[in-house]
DNA sequence: TTTAGATATGCGGTTATCCGAATATGAAAA
DNA sequence: TTTTCATATTCGGATAACCGCATATCTAAA
């Protein structure tokens, strides 16, 4: 055994920890994880929009794009701010946009990848 | 009107598209948004690993981790190769721990911006 | 061909996610 | 205060995600 006893400590103490923040990584990555979400969260890299602009460009009912706002807000990703009777959602983070950017990118490739062993064996 | 009927039909046929681009673009961030998986890819982002060498370092069930990684395979996040007895895992694609790594700093940083108020709240 | 080790899959049940429809809240205007 | 417009929430049902357990498949070695 390599593991000093303290080591050993701090890792079954950091363990239960590591464990927690991995299910918030996950957790806020299942935000991005939603085609209406991401669709929002691009809406919003423009500038901050209030929820009948947003329902309008996704062409969405009112309720569910407020649902997925309110999941986007509990998890700090996006910001509220009231202005008469209208509430505007400002994204919170640009890196979430950034992350975005990358998946987005990494599909493009599969897809491409996809596409030219399709033509090679014929499935076109 | 200022769209051309050329330009309006292609937006007519892009739209669909657009929808299914999106929801790919969802399906891939789903991929990475389980605490399993997550733990399965920074795994593999060191290099190549079997199936075994996942369950040890994870301790999950064996048929836990194959699940995971069949999702991940089939979405052509990772690919396999058979080495005697052995199939090896790979990362297909690094952007997607960069893309992980991004949603993690965000994630910190929502953390401590809730410390921060928690003490000036008296919360702590 | 039989056995053993490594990996994948099928089945059943639980929980989480998503949506539509209706309704509630909250601010502003009448 | 009543009405109106913007936004949020609740309820119920459909679908999907996840897991444990058992078992199937595949490879290599005996």
């Amino acid at each position: 055994m390599r593991l000093s006893e303290y080591e050993k400590l701090r890792i079954s103490m950091d363990k239960p920890q590591a464990q927690e923040l991995r299910i918030m990584h996950a957790t806020l990555c299942k935000a991005i994880a939603d085609p209406t979400r991401i669709a929002l969260l691009y809406e919003l890299s423009e500038n901050p929009k209030h929820v009948n602009q947003l329902v309008e460009a996704l062409k969405l009912p009112q309720a569910t794009v407020s649902r997925h706002l309110k999941m986007l807000r509990e998890r700090s990703m996006v910001y509220t701010r009231r202005e008469g009777s209208y509430v505007f959602y400002t994204l919170a983070d640009q890196r979430i946009l950034d992350a975005l950017d990358l998946m987005r990118a990494v599909k493009s490739d599969i897809l491409n990848r996809h596409r030219s062993l399709a033509e090679v064996t014929g499935d076109l």
